[in-house]
DNA sequence: CACTTTATGACACGCAGTGTCATTATGAAA
DNA sequence: TTTCATAATGACACTGCGTGTCATAAAGTG
């Protein structure tokens, strides 16, 4: 219910695409919050104002993937379906974070930066932890033990988080294989 | 071979040992690198000769455990001995950690630090990095496709990662039944 | 007693991230 | 049109991490 007030001017998808440009000509660490203000004519605060903080501007981007792989969990079959169902479950939310990337080459692009920068891609344990709790209550709730429950969805996360890692560092255009093989080293345990 | 200079002064045990109380005390984002410096008696920048980043003074504690993890590995038999073997493998270079830990109270307080702070707990990522590719090698070199390989390292370090959280989260003294439990979520795929 | 080596810390800098506050642009109401 | 409320904007200042430089002090060696 927007009434009043200034409308707002700055495009954040332009901006962040803007950084994402600068990150790969300049280097991420060589590209201050400053440089990436004033290459897009705004002021510093108002970029924090979008981004709260530098590797927002890169993992931001993801966010749309990681979200529709929650929905897919929880659209997916509540009834005790045992191991392999639940097996079935890790695939399909896997592979429904893929459908929701408009431009595949935008996303390898974020990825490659995020692999070759520590920093950005240690940030994976933050932008993934809403996934993994996610992903524990969906186990948990399937009679898993909480413990269990715990330790696969952290496995599962590293597993898919290394599957995109892996297609963006390749030409392949289709990352389902990557995430389909990541999958194939888990194991539902007490079956 | 040191022949000539001036000895050590700084104890790098004893004042990582300070930040953590300090840390614990008032709270690790609260501590700053000059309270800490403050405290031991020296000035900040010495504090960096020993001590990268103030991450390290929680983290360094680990690396005797992460190392003699790896060496595990090393020691493994080098023969192809199929997915048991190599799941055999995986459970002695988890538990070979736990052997190498002083005091087990110690290293419960930095791991809960780690688990309270996300600054903390993403570092995780690189932490482990190196063991990461150890373990990758290892299986990699024991028959496994390298994708596999990589996918299955990923898994087991966060996997394990997550049971010495939940161990520490607790006060069971042992830790080995946390990190077996997790390793049970792993499978070595193809068999 | 020189001399060499090395720890030490004072000083300064760049940059991330935060807070405050005055200004400006806009739509809505009078 | 004028006034008013709303919200974006950016100028300014501040804390703290991490880095670099450089002069000084404390030891062992010849």
């Amino acid at each position: 219910m927007r009434s009043a007030g200034r409308p707002v001017t700055i495009d954040p998808d332009a901006v962040a695409s803007l950084a994402l440009r600068l990150f790969a000509e300049n280097g991420y660490e060589q590209t201050s919050m400053e440089d990436i203000a004033g290459a897009a004519g705004i002021g510093r605060k108002s970029l924090y104002r979008y981004f709260s903080s530098k590797a927002e501007l890169v993992w931001g981007g993801m966010e749309p993937v990681i979200e529709a792989s929650g929905l897919a969990l929880d659209e997916a079959p509540d009834g005790r379906e045992g191991a392999d169902g639940l097996m079935t479950g890790l695939r399909a939310a896997a592979v429904a974070g893929v459908a929701v990337i408009p431009d595949l080459s935008v996303s390898r692009g974020r990825l490659r930066l995020i692999a070759e920068y520590p920093e950005l891609a240690s940030r994976s344990y933050d932008s993934l932890a809403p996934q993994r709790e996610r992903m524990r209550l969906y186990l948990a709730g399937r009679g898993l033990p909480a413990d269990s429950a715990g330790y696969l969805s952290a496995a599962y996360l590293a597993a898919t988080f290394e599957a995109w890692m892996q297609w963006a560092a390749g030409t392949d255009p289709d990352p389902v294989p990557y995430l389909l093989a990541a999958l194939d080293v888990l194991r539902v345990p007490g079956s």
